[in-house]
Parts: structure tokens; sequence; C-alpha cells
RNA sequence: CGGGGCGUGGCGCAGCCUGGCAGCGCGCCUGCUUUGGGAGCAGGAAGUCGGAGGUUCAAAUCCUCUCGCCCCGACCA
């Protein structure tokens, strides 16, 4: 009976150790785990679910701007990506390489790399050269344009450090390139993207943004302009959460995308990319789950309900499932934004355990059904964004009636928690002492969930920026394009400045 | 790549200093008893102690080499 003493399922809180916090609600998740391949995950059904989902919002809405799906090579020549000079740059050190196409008996009897490549491949960090390469076919003519491809696809970087969902060698993404004629086009495309990525996040996953450009250190590269969405998660640190390249004519010019314009001259396209990540998952867990693990936003939760039979005796077993499936198959055949709503069914005998499984799963709603309920025509139901032991008995009636509310009603309590976390922990600073303290954790030692965001001034130069970093580990997160411009002097130098920009530690 | 730590049934760990039958908790399987909330009792399965070599009558333990992982830096969606 220890157990039952544990004030929370997950251990360490998040007060305690947040970075651990994070790894034990992963696991009790049932969401992904470490692969035996270094760096790599494996997304497990419940968090590919919650993945599908994610892909099936921002596939409608990319649908919806007339962007179409297609699909590119895993493979890119190494001289393609020398095509754009800081695009190299930029990626080269995290790039895996494919050298050899065969393997061979070794002298030990092991199996050893055999028929070198005469021009090595590597694999996608991401596609701009190589998507650039079928745009330069497929565009001639003014009348090709615009061009809008999207493609999921899987991506590889070698990062030094890993953490699940957040920074892993290989990751799923959407990548977005478009070609236009006009600066002015692929600009609006580039906001146009930025918006939908705001929208999926605060819409779907219940998870406030700040939409804004990078300065130009933290800018992707190769581009002209790097907009991002940014949230803060449970420790106040900032999550990249969605990022939308203007390119300018830079890959267009690496690639030779050009086309004839009506006057019949030739000039090459202005292009953009645009994309978000399994990252968001990450995201979902670090902005709504809390000591009992994950929460899921009921409109990307891979299923909202979870029936709990209860059966005390064998005898009344047939009565109890009956009821729990016929209650199944009538909340299947309700609308939920579009899609039917998802049950499960757990009838596992294994006491109370079942209901704390789907709480560290961070399913929406319990629905514990036994012989009293039957009795009554009601259900005994448990929302995940309120305390475990926090549970009504409603009718059945009334429940599948206001059930798409009560969902409603659970997305936006989770989208309010963030967004009031967000606000608590975002300041005004304009004194340059108040901003070192902000950021500064009071034990060095073992820091605690400190900082948040700062609205400060910048007087735009490198140095100041890189000289924060480097005193506090704090980068500009973003320039935010929602915010007044207003006269002020740089936090760090004094300098004159014309705008605030969001300074926050971040993943 | 620099600094630190760790590799022992599925998971978490003890044992190592001082060599002597491979253990504990959780989980898993079976049975009985329980059942509106993380059950109890009994029985059971599951390990070449990361790998290779060495010292020794005897190695999880000592020595050498090696591989992998985690944490802190630098890098990054």
């Amino acid at each position: 009976m220890s157990k039952q003493s544990k004030q929370t399922a997950i251990s360490p809180c998040r007060a305690d150790d947040y970075p651990e916090w994070y790894q034990q609600v992963i696991k009790a998740s049932d969401l992904a785990e470490r692969s035996s391949v270094r760096g790599c995950m494996v997304i497990k059904p419940w968090g590919y679910g919650l993945w599908e989902n994610i892909m099936r919002v921002m596939d409608s809405l990319f649908k919806t701007t007339g962007v179409k799906n297609a699909y590119f090579p895993l493979f890119i020549p190494l001289s393609f990506l020398e095509k754009e000079a800081e695009h190299v740059e930029g990626f080269a050190k995290e790039c895996a390489v494919v050298s050899h196409h065969r393997l061979e008996k070794g002298p030990e009897g092991n199996l050893v790399p055999a028929g070198p490549l005469t021009e090595p491949l590597i694999v996608r960090p991401t596609s701009e050269t190589i998507i650039g390469d079928s745009f330069a076919k497929w565009i001639t003519s003014y009348r090709d344009l615009p061009l809008l491809i999207n493609q999921w696809a899987n991506v590889v970087r070698w990062e030094m450090r890993t953490r699940i969902f957040l920074r892993t060698s290989e990751f799923l993404w959407q990548e977005g390139h478009t070609a236009h004629a006009t600066r002015e086009e692929a600009e609006e495309r580039t906001r146009l993207m930025l918006d939908i990525y705001a929208q999926t996040a605060e819409e779907y996953l219940a998870m406030p943004v700040i939409k804004g450009h990078k300065t130009p250190s933290e800018r992707f590269p190769g581009a002209v302009d790097t907009l991002s969405v940014e949230a803060m998660m449970q420790d106040y640190k900032a999550l990249q959460s969605g990022t939308s390249h203007f390119l300018g004519q830079n890959f267009a010019k690496a690639s030779q995308i050009t086309y004839q314009t009506a006057a019949e001259s030739e000039e090459y396209v202005w292009t953009t990319s645009w994309g978000s990540s399994t990252r968001l998952i990450g995201g979902v867990i670090m902005t709504h789950g809390d000591d009992n693990g994950i929460i899921l936003p009921p409109k990307i939760a891979p299923s909202q309900v979870v029936l709990l039979p209860i059966i005390r005796k064998p005898k009344e077993r047939d009565a109890v499932m009956h009821y729990t499936e016929s209650l199944a198959q009538e909340l299947k055949s309700i609308n939920y934004h579009g899609h039917a709503i998802q049950v499960e069914i757990d009838n596992r005998d294994i006491g109370g355990a079942r209901g704390w499984d789907w709480i560290k799963k961070g399913i929406p709603l319990r629905v514990e059904i036994g012989p009293r309920d039957i009795d009554a025509e009601s259900v005994y139901i448990g929302r995940r964004d309120k305390d475990p032991k926090d549970r009504q008995s409603i009718s059945r009636n009334q429940f599948v009636r206001e059930l798409t509310t009560v969902l409603d009603d659970i997305q936006i309590s989770l989208f309010e928690r963030a967004l009031a976390l967000r606000k608590a922990h975002t300041q005004h600073i304009d004194d340059k002492r108040q901003f070192i303290d902000f950021f500064t954790p009071r034990n060095q030692e073992k820091p605690e969930i400190h900082g948040g965001f700062a609205y400060s001034h910048w007087c735009g130069a490198e140095t100041c920026e890189a000289q924060i970093k480097n005193d506090l580990k704090v980068t500009i997160r973003c320039i935010p394009i929602e915010a007044d411009q207003e006269k002020g002097t740089c936090i760090y130098c004094n300098q004159p400045s014309t705008q605030r920009v969001v300074y926050a530690k971040a993943y």
C-alpha cells in the first residue's frame, strides 16, 4: 500500500528536476522511447497517433492555401549542398554521409563497407537543394508560378546531445517549399505559413505562441529572413515551434531556378521554405504536463475518452461490458471538429493501476462504468485537466449530449492555463541589473526554475546579442511582429533601439 | 570534441573497496482471495554481470584494452 501514499504519478516532480521529469513523463506516457540506435527514438503507437493528428491538422491547413504534397529523395549529392555557401556552413557539421553502396565479409568475418561511391551522398538534413533541383526543371514560365509544395518526411541532423522529441538525430517533420514570381508574394507566403503554425499551435495544441523575426545570427543558413513561433514551456524556457523562411533569390541562384516573364525576360524566382517537426510533441508535453504525466489537448489526442468497466463479480461482467460497448458505439458516432470521437475500452483486470495508466497517458476523459452506474443510467467521469480524485457522476444522456462541450472546455482551459503561465513570467525590463537578476538562478549549483520572457530593447548589434548569450545563456528568441514600435535604449549597451525584442533561455 | 558519471533478468538498483553459490524492489506468468480506484497471499519464469584479453584454485569484484549510454559545456528544429 505504500504506493498509494505517493502524491503524484511522476517522480521527480517538475519543480524538483524539470529535465528528469520530462524523461519520466515520456516513459510513463508510452509515447516514445530511446532506440538502440544512437540519438534516435522509437515513436510508439500512442505517440505516433498524436503525430498523425498533428499531421492531419497541418496538412489540411496547408492544402487550404493551395499547397500540394510531393516526395523527394532521402539522399542528396554532396555537390548539391555545396551550391549555397551559407547553407553548407550551417549544416555541414551535422550531416550523415553515405560513402559506400555495398558490404563485404572482412578478414574477421565481420561486414565492412565496400564499393565506394564516386560522389558521396548525404542524408537530407533539409531539402532546399534537392527540391531546388526539381524546381529548376519544373519551372520555365511565369505561368508555372507560384509553385507550392510540401513534403512529409524524416530528416537527419547529427546532433551532439539528444533529447526525445526535442532534439534527435532523426526526426519527422514537414517541409514546405514554394517558388514565386515576386519578392512580395514570397514574403507574403512566408507570413502566411507562419500564421498557420501559430494557428496549429494555439487552436489545436493549446500552446500560445509569439510570432516574430529571428535576428541575423539565429537565421536559417541561406535565408534572407527567418520567422518563427516561440512558446513558453513550464520551466519558462522558450521552444521554437515552427519556422518559416524567406529565402530571397539565394537558392534560386544556387539551383538556377529561373522563369520567363510575360515580357519575355528571364528572371530568378523567389523562394520560401517552412517546417515544423515532432518537436511539437515535446512542446505539448512541456506546456501541459503536470506531476501526474502528460495532458493531451482533446483536438489532437489519439483518443478523447477511455471507458473503464468496473467488474467486481463474474456475473456482473456481461451487463457491464454490454453497457460499456453500447456507450462506446454511441460516442463513436459523435462528430468532434470534423472527426469521430475516438474511444478506448480498457477492461484489463489490474485494479486502480488502470486509471493511473490513462492519467499518465494524458487522455482527456476517463469514464468509469460499474453496476451502480448501470442501475442509475449514469457514468462516473474524470477530466485530465483536473485532479485525479476530482470525479463526478452524471447521467449517461447528459454525458453524451455534453461530451463535445466538455472536450472544448478542456481544450480552452489548457490554452488559458498556458497563457496565464506565460503572462506570469513575462516582463518588460529596462534596467540591466534587473535583466541580469531575472535570468540568474539563486542556486547556481542546482538552478531552480527561473527567468521567463523579457521584453527588452536591443540595439541591433550582434556583439550585444553574443555577449548576453555568453553571460546569461539568454538569446533573442524573436523580434515580435505584433508589437508596437517603441523607442528605447539597448538593455546591455544603452545604444538607441526602435523596438523591444523577446529575450529568453531556449531549448 | 573537453569535463564528470554509469553499464548486473523487462525497469530501477545493491553487491565491487576486502575475489568464494548472482541478489533486492517493481514489473511479468499461474492459482486463490479481493475489487468504485496505483490490492493481498502463495508459487513461478526470466541474467553468458556491456565486450575482449589478462592475473588467480576461483573474477560481477583486481589489471589492461575496447564499446555504449547518461549528465555538464560548445552545436542545433
